[in-house]
Order: C-alpha cells, then sequence, then structure tokens
DNA sequence: CGAAATCTTGAGTATAATCAAAAACGGTGG
DNA sequence: CCACCGTTTTTGATTATACTCAAGATTTCG
C-alpha cells in the first residue's frame, strides 16, 4: 500500500492543461494502491463487483468477452495511461474480463475515492467521464471494423490504431512499437481463426507493408496501411494532432 | 422553442430513486427544444461539432459509422429514454451519424445547460455518466456479438436485445414490439449481407420463433430464442429486474 | 393505381473456418 | 549452455458460411 503522486501518470486520461493547479493537486492525491502482476492475470473478471479501479501505469491490458463454449472476443486493448474499467465505478457487475497481456505495473484507486474527488471537483468528474467516452468511441469503431471491414481491412485497422494510440502517449514513434500479443490474441480482438490470422499476417508481411516479429510491430508503408485499413483517427478523440503524422 | 418539464422522461437514463427532490427539480428544470422529426432524418452527421444533445422522447433512433464507398455499420440501436448522442457533451467531433428509424418526437438540450447543472449537481452527472456507460456496454457486446457468433445466433441476440430494452421502458412485454427496421438495416447493424439477413429471417421464422411483418416483432419461443442468441441480459446493466422473465 | 422500395429466391463464388500436422520459438531446469 | 517441453507459428487440404449478382414477387406509399 503506497499513496503517491498520479498526476503525471494521468497526463494522458486528462487533458491537464484544462485542470486548475488545485484539480490537480487533488487528482494527485488519490490514494492508490501499486501492484506488480505477473501475464495472463484476470484483474477482474465478468459478474465480479469490484470496489475499485485500476489505471495501467506500464505494460498491455485486455478486456474480454466470453461466449459461449471456448469462444471469445476481446473487446479492447489498454495501453499505459488508461483505466480500463473505470465503468465499474457506475456499473456495479462487471461484464467483461480484464486481463494482463504481459507483466503490469497498475495503480488501484477505490471507487469511492473517485467518487469523492469528482463530487468535489465536477470538472475532474468531466475529465473521468470522457477518457470514458472515448473508450466507447474505439467501441464503436471496433463494431464498424469488424462488421464490415475484410481480415486484411481490420488488421491493418487495428495496427495503425494501437500505433497512433501508443503515439499519442510516447511510447511510438509512430512507426514501430511493441506489441505483446500472439497471434490467437489477435485473432481474438478480430473476430477470426487463428489459422486466417496467420495468413493475414504473412499478406501483409510479404506486401512489405510490416515487419512483426518479437513483439514488436514496425510499419514499413504507413500510408499504404492506413489506405487499406480505411483508417481515420477521429474516433480516438485525441487533442494533440500527434494524431496522424506521415 | 419550449421548456417543459422532462423529469418523466429521464425516468429511464436515471435511476430516479436514488435522487434527491432538488435534483429532480433541476434536471425537470433543463431547458429544452421539441422538435419532430421525420423518417430517414439525420439529427447529428460524422464530423459535426454539436451544441446540443438528443433525447428522445418517442421512436427510435439508431447510429451509424460510413466504412468505405457505400458500406455503413450500424452501431447502436436507440429507444425512448435514451440520449444517443449525450457523449457529444464531451468529444467535440462527432464520429458517427445519428439518424430516425422513423417519425421521432425529440428533446434537444444544450450541452452547456447539461454541463451547468453537472456543475451544480454532482450526483446528477454521475447519472448522466452513467447512462453513457450502458451504451459504452451495449457497444462492448456487440462487439462480442459480431466477432463471434454466427448469422443466426448474431440475429436472435440482437432481438432478445430489443426486446429486453423496450420491456425496461414499458414498451414491451417481452415478448412482442414494434421494430420499424428494414431488412437492410438489420443487416448493416448486424454486419451482413441482406440476402444473407432475409435468408435467417426465414430460419428463425420457419423453426416457429419468431414472427416478423409489418414493422412487429413477435417472438413465439422466448427461451429458445435467448439460447440460440445466447443471450444474457447483464451488459444492460438494468437495475429492475424487469431484465429477462419468461 | 402506379412507382419505388423492400422482400424473396436462385445460382455461383469467395472469404474465412475447421481439421490436422509439422516447424519454429521461448523459457526452464539440469 | 544446452536439451527439452510446451507454446506459438506456419502450412496444407477441405468445408462451410456468408457474399455477390440477378431477377421476380410483394408491399408500401404518394
Amino acid at each position: 500500500m503506497a499513496t503517491t503522486n498520479l498526476e503525471s501518470l494521468v497526463r494522458k486520461m486528462i487533458s491537464i492543461n484544462t485542470l486548475s493547479d488545485e484539480e490537480r493537486a487533488a487528482l494527485g492525491g488519490l490514494p492508490v494502491t501499486i501492484a506488480n502482476l505477473g501475464v495472463q492475470h484476470d484483474i477482474v473478471r465478468e459478474g465480479d463487483r469490484p470496489v475499485r479501479s485500476c489505471l495501467l501505469l506500464e505494460g498491455y491490458l485486455f478486456t474480454s468477452k466470453h461466449i459461449g463454449e471456448g469462444r471469445r472476443q476481446i473487446t479492447s486493448l489498454y495501453v499505459a495511461g488508461d483505466i480500463p474499467d473505470l465503468q465499474s465505478v457506475h456499473l456495479e457487475v462487471m461484464d467483461m474480463t480484464l486481463t494482463t497481456l504481459k507483466p503490469c505495473r497498475v495503480a488501484f484507486i477505490q471507487h469511492e475515492a473517485i467518487k469523492a474527488v469528482c463530487m468535489d471537483y465536477p470538472r475532474l468528474a468531466f475529465a473521468f467521464w470522457r477518457s470514458t467516452l472515448i473508450d466507447a468511441a474505439i467501441y464503436r469503431e471496433w463494431v464498424a471494423n469488424i462488421g464490415q471491414r475484410s481480415a486484411l481491412s481490420r488488421t491493418a485497422h487495428l495496427m495503425c490504431e494501437i500505433l497512433a494510440r501508443l503515439r499519442a502517449v510516447g511510447l511510438s514513434d509512430g512507426r514501430s512499437c511493441e506489441l505483446p500479443t500472439t497471434q490467437t490474441e489477435l485473432a481474438d480482438a478480430l473476430g477470426l481463426s487463428v489459422v486466417h490470422m496467420q495468413r493475414v499476417l504473412k499478406e501483409l508481411r510479404s506486401a512489405q507493408l510490416i515487419e512483426l516479429r518479437g513483439k514488436r510491430l514496425t510499419v514499413l508503408k504507413l500510408r499504404e496501411l492506413q489506405e487499406i485499413g480505411d483508417f481515420d483517427p477521429t474516433y480516438l478523440h485525441l487533442r494533440e494532432r500527434a494524431a496522424l503524422a506521415a
């Protein structure tokens, strides 16, 4: 159990420049518990009723929903600075499972503490609220991605999204990033079978569009990948114009 | 332009029993503009920067995203009591289009008024926030539905969802409801082609599971339809136990 | 009543799933 | 450091689900 200044960590979540010193201080004063978690660790599961949410400090998380026998859909990926289960502050029962994709460092914050700071500082409430709205916008895009695009286009789109999101938090130059997923996980995120996932990746590789080895993704032709993936970063609602740029 | 008491209208959105009289009064005092809109009317479009949101009083709305040439994905359906574009209070640019499925009556509320009432009454902010979190939970379920389930299962699931949501606001007995969609719109919501949509509906009909004619859906075997659709209403986060019930 | 939209059906095709198995990789303990 | 074992990746072959194209029937609405 440790109390630590969160301000720098939530820079991404909060459009920090619109907050007053007092609001920043309130945010930074939130009591948190830091934890280091191993790979494939379920932080919360479908059906749980958690009393805290989790700010991802370092690593990658994903949320999934289990469908019928042995199937699952990964519904989102999360990177440093995200609060993947902020929704649980207001929705009692978890409708998804939150899992580490690799060893992670996270900060747990009690729901009561979040609610209290939101009651005192309405603009902080707006900032938290906004971050859940962006999550929703990403889900919307995933619905469209899976519903309408071919396997190739879908895959390209996801890669563009990951790159753009990591770039926005300074974890990528917009060309290359860590991607600690197995092909099975990518397939589950895109609604494809592993075998087909493999063939799509092969196609992207042999077209010299990407490199993907050793948990690292490198995009060789970003414009073309965005073209194939029909990628427009508007839905990420990034305030910085960091969004795209070739 | 009219100012009207909204309280009864937002009963669904807000878990009204947790609000004080003062909070209810503040909510009811929100200035609104009532409008009657024709069918297939775009209320806001992708790329717009609206200054107001819309509470659906009567009718059906849907949101869609346009993908490439001539394709679109319907990302959600909305029924009376919903505020489909509440997100635009905090997200400047629309990443989806909001359209009437049939003639609708809506109440427009300025973003500034919503923000103001949220600043004064944090618990109202929570109630609004919560309603956007449920939207997000529904998007998540749609990702899983489209990504993992067969066309038949997917269709059954959507029908169960619509029925459950309408039941929760008293617009269905849980067996039958208005469903003013064309097969094309259903197909676009489920990520299927119209032709295949038609064949799936035919199958559901000939299995005596549903009736669907004249803009009305009647479920003949609810348990079986829920079984086929792998439907569990948890994700709707309905507080009433109205959720399911055979 | 007529035109347009929607629904329905048939036929052929394509995309992606499934099944099966071999090759490559990565982590661990001896 | 290397051998081994489990996981992940890769490939082939076959099948199935769903798409496209096309055209006729039916419904809806002005």
